[in-house]
DNA sequence: ACGCATATTGTGCTCGAGAACGCAGTAAAG
DNA sequence: CTTTACTGCGTTCTCGAGCACAATATGCGT
């Protein structure tokens, strides 16, 4: 009744030889003859032959193994929702036969990231897909994989010059733009602005330069003179951090803060709740529980959100597509810049996109 | 050498019956005796089955068939967003064996969408998509779809009533309140502000006065009297339809505008612009090339992004989901409220998310 | 105990692509 | 003139679930 898809086999019928030479001449491995390959490629020209994917997998059915290499979610919400992403895939992708394992490494030290990425490699997966944070180790890392032909995927950080499968992530330039942009609204009468970077190690994480760079773009371009923008950095785990924020907190006239990690949005957000100072703007990073009550109360007005479950998701889907469907992967999926407000973040909650 | 899937095989073998055995057991379609079932059972509970999903889609391939029912979108750019969206499941969803055929109704004229949809199921597909926006058409489509057991997947406007597959789109009341927010923020001072609603037949569309009443209720409840909202319903084929919005616009008391429907933004954003109004806010809906201009010029100031094409293709999804792995679509799925804005309209425009 | 009906169980083919295998034919090497 | 090597090509089996049908088993009546 309905038009059937072609199949291999119609093909050789209507070029007159054997569905094994068909086969052969569309993966081209040679022991072709001129003759019949002219034939089967006179037909093929004719019909639009599209493999059928379903059958091609079960054949090939092997197992796939992924390693996925995070930085240890029990200590950072953020990464628990990347955790959660790749969750996800897991359940999703694993009526097919997929083998999903995940390595943790401790986000503030190195070696233990070198580790984990030695033990990964020892083990050679299929695929592996990582958030690159120590850039000079991973570098050295992927260099191995490249030589054994693993394919990885990249996701939160960039690092195109290491040609990953793919990168799934924001542009953190222009996420530093919509954070400037968020901080000019309604706002227009200047004034002092931080740029808050709370990270154990500033120097290694270019995508917070970056953010920073967009931010002071953004009033560069439309030339707003009358804002002063300061950088600060601080560690979190650091003696003398509470009375650094709390010196910069106290600054009367400091109009805004942009925080450039999801972590940090929430500590500035309490330490402003605490003093009462309802009146600087903050803007951060984010769905973390510990941002959703000051989005909700007012002390943070918007948040920027980097979706880490989504991205981990997107990462192991495009990974998995690559191996068992042979899809190609996006070199880059950069996510839309989400605005999150007070009205709006119930919808991001509910929503099942992932 | 990996731990190899379970196959229905295996479960026979360790059940000590045969595959068919296993196989009446699962789809349980009787004719087991107590003995044999409790066997399989035993089993079941100890390990857990997941069936290859590749080789029971490959062995029952048929080719299903779905009608996606639409407004012209040569009409309209907002449905020619949806039609891309179909399209770009038609050819994701190419590759298994899914005819997808679209049917193209007036959106203006009911009697067009009843034809349409009587040639639809005429067709018997095996599951329709389409947005219901003539109520009392629709309900009686469905319920000739639900007796004939063809499942239908809705999306855009929702009639939850007739209890679809799924309903893909927007939360309109909260979506309204979003408009409401993005209003009020940075303008504090009150004044009046109008709803407006730009369409042929409001009178038919739900969702339009529900994101009204959101937009209302924000004001309501943060308890902001200074704020006089006027609601102004207008048709754009009719007589007189310029000097109506012109008398609108020229009220100098005139804060802002919320616009409820994607087409009605640009229209709005056309004659703010020639008229140099630009200090009155102009809320309105959907990345359209129309819209964009607006916004990057800042005559719009926030879109609301309800993603058509996404719509579109999540709903195809789910029905092919549905039909051909059997997989459980969700009943709503909600999309989250975007909002844009000139700095991260391009984040949107460039993403894959789909 | 036998025939027949019904209940239960097992076998074997299907889907479509991939790939191993093997056969026939031919050319080069011994 | 045989052996080997290689080409070209067709056949056949694989993957795992679904399903039709064949093959048993059980029960009941005579």
């Amino acid at each position: 009744m309905n038009p059937k898809n072609i199949r291999i086999k119609d093909i050789a019928r209507l070029a007159g030889v054997s569905k094994g030479t068909v086969d052969r001449v569309l993966h081209n491995r040679g022991r072709v003859s001129q003759e019949s390959f002219q034939k089967v490629m006179t037909v093929m020209e004719e019909i639009d032959y599209k493999p059928n994917l379903i059958a091609r997998t079960l054949s090939s059915s092997r197992n796939y193994s992924i390693i996925a290499l995070l930085p240890d979610p029990a200590e950072d919400a953020y990464w628990a929702q990347t955790k959660e992403g790749i969750l996800q895939a897991k359940s999703e992708w694993g009526h097919y036969n997929l083998n999903l394992e995940i390595l943790i490494f401790d986000q503030y030290n190195k070696e233990s990231f070198k580790e984990k990425a030695q033990e990964a490699f020892r083990k050679k997966p299929d695929g592996i897909i990582t958030a690159p944070i120590f850039y000079d180790e991973a570098l050295s890392f992927f260099k191995l994989l490249k030589k054994e032909e693993i394919p990885y995927v990249l996701f939160n950080t960039n690092i195109p010059e290491v040609n990953p499968l793919s990168f799934i992530g924001q542009d953190s330039f222009n996420s530093g733009k919509v954070g400037a942009e968020l901080m000019y609204l309604g706002q227009h009468e200047g004034g002092k602005l931080a740029v808050l970077h709370l990270d154990e190690d500033i120097q290694n994480s270019v995508h917070l330069l970056e953010k920073e760079s967009g931010f002071r773009e953004y009033f560069k371009k439309k030339n707003l003179l009358t804002f002063e923008i300061q950088e600060i950095s601080l560690k979190p785990n650091e003696d003398g951090f509470e009375d650094n924020l709390n010196r910069l907190l106290s600054d009367p006239s400091l109009r805004g803060i942009f925080v450039s990690t999801s972590k940090g949005t929430s500590v500035v957000a309490a330490h402003l709740e605490k003093n009462g100072k309802k009146k600087i703007r903050l803007i951060g990073y984010d769905i973390l529980d510990d941002n959703l009550k000051y989005l909700r109360s007012g002390t943070i007005d918007f948040l920027i959100n980097q979706n880490p479950k989504r991205q981990a998701f997107l990462g192991i889907s495009h990974l998995a597509n690559h191996l068992i469907f042979k899809k190609q992967a996006p070199e880059r999926d950069l996510f839309p810049l989400e605005v999150i407000t007070q009205q709006n973040l119930d919808s991001y909650l509910k929503s099942c996109i992932h």
